[in-house]
DNA sequence: CAAGATCGAGACTACTACTATCCATAAATG
DNA sequence: CATTTATGGATAGTAGTAGTCTCGATCTTG
């Protein structure tokens, strides 16, 4: 018997009693098993989807609607793909097109095709991507824009492990959590990751004699 | 003559009034060249910090407290390093510990060793990434941290590529504005690269009639 | 010199993510 | 079984972020 009632749910997730209640509120955390009109009590599921919410929250970063959304699918029978679709777009949100830039887009075009992506232009990661570039090209980093190639060539690997990774997995309730959770958790990882090879590769930049021979930020706030 | 007064600014940076002023009350703009007891005049910079502004705000989604140390390093006369060091600190924030994971350590040692990284345990991207790997454990995705290696070779190419592309610069002012903007834009253009990515080699797994062969996400929202 | 713009300050607003209070009921405890 | 404590549901309040509005004194421009 693993169920419980508030007042573990509370203690065992971290989380104040008032905070699950508002998760409760806005469909974030599924209703409790009723027994009684103001009675209901709480399962592992429970506490596992918190944490989940915790998670995207805190590590993520992503809004508490966006969370709403993303759980939605994991909870639902969708597919792999619709569950990869309806996390792309939560993690990109609503991108605004800005101004067009033609020459961005024929930049991305042309990388896209010279990776062989099957890339729609009208997902929005196509749209978040052509942003990016073109907010590169407005800020005038040229040197970075000249290595498009490249990161695409990064990007593609990283993609294909995750996929790889989570396709693997033994039944498609675990490779939706999988696709989910790789998506959002394994972006801030990555990003960590790269810092720490920025701060490697940087060190040859190193003409700071105020700076330790290991490249690393001195603590600060 | 390229000075202007604040309607402009306002006008040709696309902002309101108010939310200019605001920008200035916050320190994020630097004040115009004052030309009387309530008379000012901006220039060309203050254009392009606005620019800059919003780019960092939108694109990277920073917050404006973040900004404005950003913006602070890349305008005083640090180094390249201490400016690395301060967009990083800025970008990963302030990580709480979350309680330690030994196991995570471990791991993220390893790789670290292995690609041969100079990572100082107490730099914040450090601390980010170690958070990352505790938090793909505590999620039980052991199916993405069996591939930390693979992120991480990935993660390095992605480094050297930003160092390299931003070393290349002409003076020091342009490498220090290529390190800040290299970190806080380049960041989002892998992230939809990756995305991309993702749905080209999640098209390999598609036993989903209902999607297109494309396998790009419908429009929501 | 009158109309409109500008500066600076302070008040107000919208949104997000909680946190506090209340109450009727239900469970736990001496 | 009476009393203390907990629970669910509802409503209200708070803190932080990012602006937006209004105003009066001053300054510029036709």
């Amino acid at each position: 018997m693993t169920e419980m009632r508030m007042a573990e749910l509370s203690r065992r997730s971290g989380l104040a009693v008032p905070t699950i209640k508002y998760y409760l509120r806005e469909g974030l955390l599924q209703p409790g098993r009723r027994t009684g009109v103001n009675q209901a009590v709480y399962d592992v599921p429970h506490l596992e989807r918190l944490r989940l919410i915790r998670a995207l929250a805190k590590v993520a970063g992503l809004p508490l609607h966006t969370i709403r959304e993303v759980v939605r699918a994991v909870g639902d029978g969708s597919t792999v793909l619709d569950t990869l679709a309806i996390t792309q777009d939560a993690l990109v949100g609503a991108v605004e097109p800005e101004p067009s830039d033609p020459g961005a887009e024929a930049l991305l075009a042309r990388v896209i095709e010279a990776r062989g992506w099957r890339a729609h232009p009208a997902s929005p990661a196509y749209a978040a991507a052509l942003r990016a570039v073109a907010e590169l090209r407005a800020e005038d980093l040229t040197m970075l824009v000249d290595h498009l190639e490249d990161y695409a060539r990064a990007a593609d690997e990283v993609g294909r492990i995750d996929v790889e990774a989570v396709g693997g997995a033994d039944d498609l309730d675990e490779m939706i959590r999988g696709v989910v959770l790789g998506s959002v958790l394994r972006r801030p990882l990555l990003d960590a990751l790269v810092l720490l090879a920025q701060q490697h590769h940087a060190g040859a930049l190193g003409r700071d004699p105020g700076e330790g021979a290991d490249g690393h930020p001195r603590g600060r706030r």
